[in-house]
DNA sequence: TTTCAAAGTGTATTTTTTACACTAAGTTTG
DNA sequence: CAAACTTAGTGTAAAAAATACACTTTGAAA
């Protein structure tokens, strides 16, 4: 009945005439996306969180973390909203995101304080909503990122250290955490949270580090040269208190010629 | 415009106390999922299609095939929908069903044919819709389909023929068969396809159709011993014009006892 | 000049993967 | 009832890949 409520009468009517209205018009109020971005600082896994406040300035005190995320508009493709949306909250753009999957707990909405935000915030904070989760790798040095929309704040927190998220977000991490094991395992995708060129041991260590295991050291090295996908350049590592490491770079080209099928990256 | 006056206004409010309206309530516009279910017969990979008719029986041309889906209820989990929805169009249950992932395009539903149905059909048929698929593999002997609901007919279709579907209907089947793929390569799921007793041959052959390869058929037979999920019965075919492969069983626990982390099944 | 920290290098052993061809057993056909 | 047909069932050798393992080098810092 409450639900019917919404839909039809009233209060709907008189939020599409709003100025939030006019916003939530276009959104589509039961689907929205939210991203795992992964970055690299040299040691630690770092994921981008959101500290969230509410639109229009309202403050609730609510500092629970979330992953950037946000409902997706009535006519654009998933892959577009996640992009917009990461773009939207944290300045980042034109970065890779790949969909993990979709998560639809009918209660991923039903914590206390992730409801008092949704009534705050949302047009039609009661209604179902089902999330697209997505993940990407990115350069850390790469991006300048700067809250904007309801990111109060932004924080590359350690992999390891992420307490409880709002929402169902613990959940997706955990997911997109799976997901870049096996992608990494399988496809050479570390180069994307390392600088254009990297020593072979910034490479080892984010392995080691992603994997959760320790990889013998000089097959890791030989492994890696073998595939082709990384060449040497004249550079070396400066301003560092032992032997320079010579760097590397990663080639797409030569990976692009593979087949991709069976390929085992390390 | 016109979706703020279906959101909002007479339409909805006559079609939400009516018989259909019912039904639709508790239906959630816009997300549905959609399952693609695998079968083997010996030979031939198979998918289960579903040609669609109207609900309430309004009988529209219309014999495009389509994937077993529909509109998900406002409090169900996706994975219960998935299995709801399978039982109530084909009458198969207790299966398992496995996300492939969430399409949303925003012209998915746009063929003029889809068109059609829908408007027949959905109380709102120029919803944004975006659909999670599923997939599942089953032994075809060990069920019987019966279509239902706005399934008009069913058809085992062999994989290698199916035409266009309705939808965005070949895009899910297509990146469902790269998931089946990928994990035939690294997960005993083989034996879901097949009788509980099979013999090595029938097992060889799934593969072979599956991976579309050709593997040495003395290696395949040593490496699926080697796993220690299939033991040998004591049984034999029977009545086959030549010599009778002695029958195997897929052993789960065994499985189980394994680390399926960096497992490779063939 | 000594110490420290990471860079860089090769080999022997084991394991896994691959390629490959004949005999056995039951059914069907002539 | 013998021959032909079809699939079942079996082993080995060679190649490739994975693993385990320890010392020297180089530059900066103390």
């Amino acid at each position: 009945m409450k639900k019917i409520a919404n839909f039809t009468t009233q209060k709907w009517k008189i939020m599409s005439e709003s100025i939030k209205g006019k916003y939530e018009i276009r959104t589509n109020p039961n689907v929205s996306v939210d991203c795992v971005v992964f970055g690299f600082d040299g040691t630690e896994l770092k994921v981008l969180l959101v500290q969230r406040v509410l639109r229009d300035n309202l403050d609730i005190e609510d500092d629970t973390l979330v992953l950037p995320g946000d409902l997706i508009i009535d006519d654009e493709d998933l892959d577009e909203a996640a992009s917009r949306i990461l773009r939207r909250l944290t300045g980042i753009k034109n970065i890779f995101l790949e969909q993990v999957g979709a998560f639809g707990s009918p209660d991923r909405l039903s914590k206390e304080r992730d409801r008092e935000w949704l009534e705050a915030v949302r047009v039609r904070p009661e209604a179902r909503v089902i999330t697209i989760g997505y993940f990407a790798l990115i350069n850390i040095q790469n991006y300048k990122i700067r809250p904007a929309g309801f990111a109060k704040h932004l924080e590359w927190r350690d992999y390891h250290t992420v307490e409880e998220l709002g929402f169902d977000h613990n959940e997706i991490l955990n997911c997109a955490i799976l997901k870049l094991r096996d992608k990494l395992y399988r496809e050479p995708i570390g180069f994307k949270l390392l600088p254009a060129k990297f020593s072979l041991h910034q490479l080892y260590t984010l392995y080691n580090e992603i994997m959760d295991a320790e990889i013998d050291r000089r097959n890791f090295r030989r492994r890696m040269l073998k595939t082709g996908f990384i060449k040497e350049t004249d550079e070396y590592q400066e301003g560092v208190p032992h032997k320079p490491a010579r760097l590397y770079t990663f080639v797409q080209k030569e990976f692009e010629n593979v087949s991709k099928n069976n390929f085992k990256f390390y």
